[in-house]
DNA sequence: GTTTGCGTTAGAGCGTGCTCTAACTCATAG
DNA sequence: CTATGAGTTAGAGCACGCTCTAACGCAAAC
């Protein structure tokens, strides 16, 4: 069974290893695995439950939440609330998704309508000279 | 041609109208035409604007970034520059979009997954009874 | 005529999520 | 054997985007 260093570790999910100890210190983390140097030795599970916590902030999810949910999870129980708290982000993804959408139509919108004016201007500019 | 206060502009565009004074502050909003009062008078433009800015904001355009759009659009020039904000813009919020909806799907299967383990749960509490 | 309510200002303060510091420990390379 | 580089800790510091404070002005309602 590999192991990677916190360097390594910070590498494959994108965090910094300042992060990641901050992480094990809050408790997104459970007590990470040490080698017999007291490094830490992430295993793959602690890799598969890193790809989890990033895609829920990278999505917005409020440390405190997942700081929650990370602590139901280790304690094995409450899984109604687990359910609640997914089901609740779920929604803010949702909404997000939504304003992200519109945004992007107006966006298309602005970025067409500068082109067409900058395409006129270069029009013009070329039948001047 | 009529005009809002500071607290029904606050209203309309999800704003507080202390974040209102802030945005003009810090060059957001363009000087907010005064009544005779010395209070502000925001116009339909002013309205538009905000829907622009919120919209912009809702999907994590940097202050600063808003900040010399703002700036660009009032001195009337620029355009390459901002289209090249927007763009960028575009860029940021079609990222974010698919790391949504992979956010999504794992939500997805997460909760149904939650969802067929607390159904399994019910359903042997109702035989047990 | 004073209370209520909405507004004004400049600037201080705050919540969030990191990010960095200082002082230290090891292990390996030159 | 000492220099380099990666790691350790607890806690300080920082960037961002607001959010609130204090002291004041004015106008309509009671």
């Amino acid at each position: 069974m590999t192991t990677w260093s916190i360097g390594e570790t910070a590498e494959k999910c994108g965090l910094s290893p300042h992060t990641l100890r901050w992480y094990e210190r809050i408790g997104l983390l459970a007590p990470i695995e040490r080698g017999g140097d007291g490094r830490r030795r992430f295993s793959d599970a602690d890799l598969d439950w890193l790809s989890l916590l990033t895609k829920l902030r990278a999505t917005g999810m409020p440390v405190r939440d997942m700081q929650r949910y990370a602590e139901l999870v280790r304690s094995g129980a409450g899984q109604a609330e687990r359910i609640e708290l997914l089901k609740k982000h779920r929604e803010e993804v949702r909404r997000a998704l939504a304003a992200q959408r519109e945004c992007l139509k107006l966006l298309d919108t602005k970025i067409s309508y500068y082109g067409s004016c900058l395409t006129a201007l270069e029009t013009s500019e070329l039948q001047r000279s």
